[in-house]
RNA sequence: GUCCCCGUCGUCUAGUGGUUAGGACACCGCCCUUUCACGGCGGCAACACGGGUUCGAUUCCCGUCGGGGAUGCCA
């Protein structure tokens, strides 16, 4: 048998938008395969539409690559041997092989307008009819008229040659035989009268100067292939295998589109989202490591489990809550560095700083100050989104003013009193001058429950609204101790007097 | 309309010619507890429908229905 050849996959979006969380699947997949097979990951860029491409769509579209950590070998900024990798770069390259298949008569010059094209079709939607696409009127244009139209500076594009009888097939990876009637396939534009080629012509010549082995796309694209391999025909070439992955449907089953909420990645960055978890969620939608396998995965574990044999053929709906459930495991399970490094983020966006007059036991300086408050916090910060409420009262006294929790938990003649009572005994009982583990707040509030024979809760809970502004938040007395005395004594009296 | 594809809990999925059809998200209980979260335990919930083939179909075939895609001088 042939050993097997090297893979060579790529990602060939056109920047005509930012980047799709359905491309960005596309590209994973991709990226996956290659990475799993110590393969050749190329970027290229399909920018031979020149209406839509954009520059920043360019530049956002390598923003969301590099942000999600799928790096390329060969593209943009890479270089590589089968360079350039902008289609706008190649037109020669095209060129050179559309006269080829001219020459050889598998294209043809095609006058009709846009216009004309857009009137044929009314005359036959008008008359009952159903407009099958492209009718073949300049199939058999005598060429020296061809020639003449040509000579006259009439515009015109050029055709592939489609044959009208038979079938074209291939095996495809994911679903196996795919097989198009000829006769339905028609002539479609490979050369545009902008001079430019179809993303149809460009895109096979450069997947077989590039070398690429599987194409895998979206299945979008299915119908697009027979098309692509009656050129790859008609030039003579191997075909590389095809693979077209399931597309990624809305919560409701239609196409996923902008009323379903983000759809692009640098919206799901900026709704929180680590670009861990997006891509292990991507994986998932439409892949499975199989079994009851652990879904939460880190990127070397992706690519080692990633198989092209796996990937699903029923397209699949986006869920947002399984994404948000992935993104908290994945901050869980980053390292203590990691997670500091993300909150870190997080307190300069808001500029918090750690009050440096401040006393607080164990920790003196703004990281430890932080790495201290991330311990206490443990599984608590999960989302980068709810983090700022979490951690906010740590280092501002004015966070915690507003709140509705206030009335239900501090108000009332009893919480009064507890705030009161808990805010003297703390007063009393510790040294303000010396910095106070948690355990001393906890004595003094348990000391001061058994006293007055009430359940510390009744002291804890008016502490907790009255420290943190919330219903809920990380150990009471971890808080007292990362707040400090003073200031802790601060919020309760201040609670206390503004019931 | 035509062509192509898809169809297992609400969602993502595993799986098989004979299984108590497994896991995860979400949801609901209980436990833990200082609130919340985490964690633990348990629950709800699926083979779209109708015909075949077969001793036996969720699994194989056909049809129906449902959904998606394509039908561009966009990619």
């Amino acid at each position: 048998m042939n050993a097997p050849k090297p893979v060579r996959v790529r990602f060939a979006p056109s920047p005509t938008g930012y980047l799709h969380v359905g491309g960005a699947r596309t590209a994973l997949f991709n990226w996956l395969y290659a990475r799993s097979q110590k393969g050749t990951f190329i970027l290229r860029i399909e920018d031979t539409d020149q209406e839509r491409s954009t520059q920043e769509s360019y530049q956002a579209i390598l923003d969301g690559m590099n942000w999600l950590g799928m790096d390329w070998d060969e593209g943009p900024g890479r270089g590589g041997d089968f360079g350039p990798y902008l289609q706008s770069e190649r037109l020669p390259i095209y060129r050179e092989h559309l006269e080829k298949l001219a020459t050889e008569g598998h294209a043809y010059r095609c006058f009709c307008s846009p216009e004309d094209l857009a009137a044929r079709e009314k005359a036959v939607t008008d008359a009952g009819g159903q407009w099958e696409g492209y009718d073949g009127k300049c199939r058999d244009l005598d060429p020296a008229e061809a020639s003449k139209l040509e000579a006259e500076g009439k515009p015109f594009a050029w055709r592939l040659r489609t044959p009208t009888d038979g079938s074209t097939f291939w095996y495809d990876i994911v679903v196996d035989k795919r097989e198009f009637q000829n006769e339905v396939l028609v002539d479609r534009v490979i050369f545009k009268a902008d001079g430019f080629p179809t993303y149809q012509f460009a895109c096979v010549v450069d997947d077989h100067l590039m070398g690429i082995t599987h194409v895998l796309r979206g299945d979008d694209h299915v119908s697009n292939t027979p098309f692509q391999i009656l050129i790859y025909q008609a030039l003579g070439w191997n075909l590389p295998k095809f693979g077209h992955m399931p597309m990624i449907l809305g919560p409701d089953r239609k196409r996923l589109s902008k009323r379903h909420g983000a759809t692009s990645v640098q919206e799901f960055q900026k709704q929180g989202i680590i670009p861990e978890a997006m891509m292990n969620y991507l994986a998932l939608l439409g892949w499975s490591p199989g079994g009851n396998a652990d879904e939460v995965m880190t990127r070397e574990a992706l690519i080692k489990k990633f198989s092209l044999k796996k990937v699903n053929s029923s397209p699949g709906a986006f869920d947002y809550d399984k994404l948000a459930h992935i993104n908290s495991e994945q901050i869980k399970r980053k390292s203590p560095e990691e997670r500091h490094a993300l909150a870190a983020g997080v307190l300069a966006e808001h500029g918090w700083r750690m009050d440096p007059e401040w006393k607080i036991h164990n920790a003196t300086d703004s990281d430890t100050y932080l790495a201290r408050i991330l311990k206490t916090l443990g599984n608590r910060f999960s989302s980068l989104i709810t983090l700022p409420e979490q951690i906010g009262f740590f280092y501002t006294d004015d966070h915690w003013r507003d709140d509705e929790a206030w009335p239900s938990a501090v108000q009332g003649p009893e919480n009064v009193q507890a705030l009161t009572a808990l805010a003297d005994a703390l007063e009393a009982e510790l040294d303000m001058d010396q910095p106070q583990p948690a355990e001393a707040f906890e004595n003094v509030t348990r000391a001061l429950a058994g006293k007055l024979e009430i359940k510390a809760g009744a002291l804890i809970h008016p502490s907790r609204v009255a420290l943190t502004g919330q219903l809920r938040s990380a150990g009471i007395f971890e808080v007292m101790e990362l707040v400090g005395l003073r200031r802790s004594l601060a919020r309760l009296r201040r609670a206390a007097s503004l019931s």
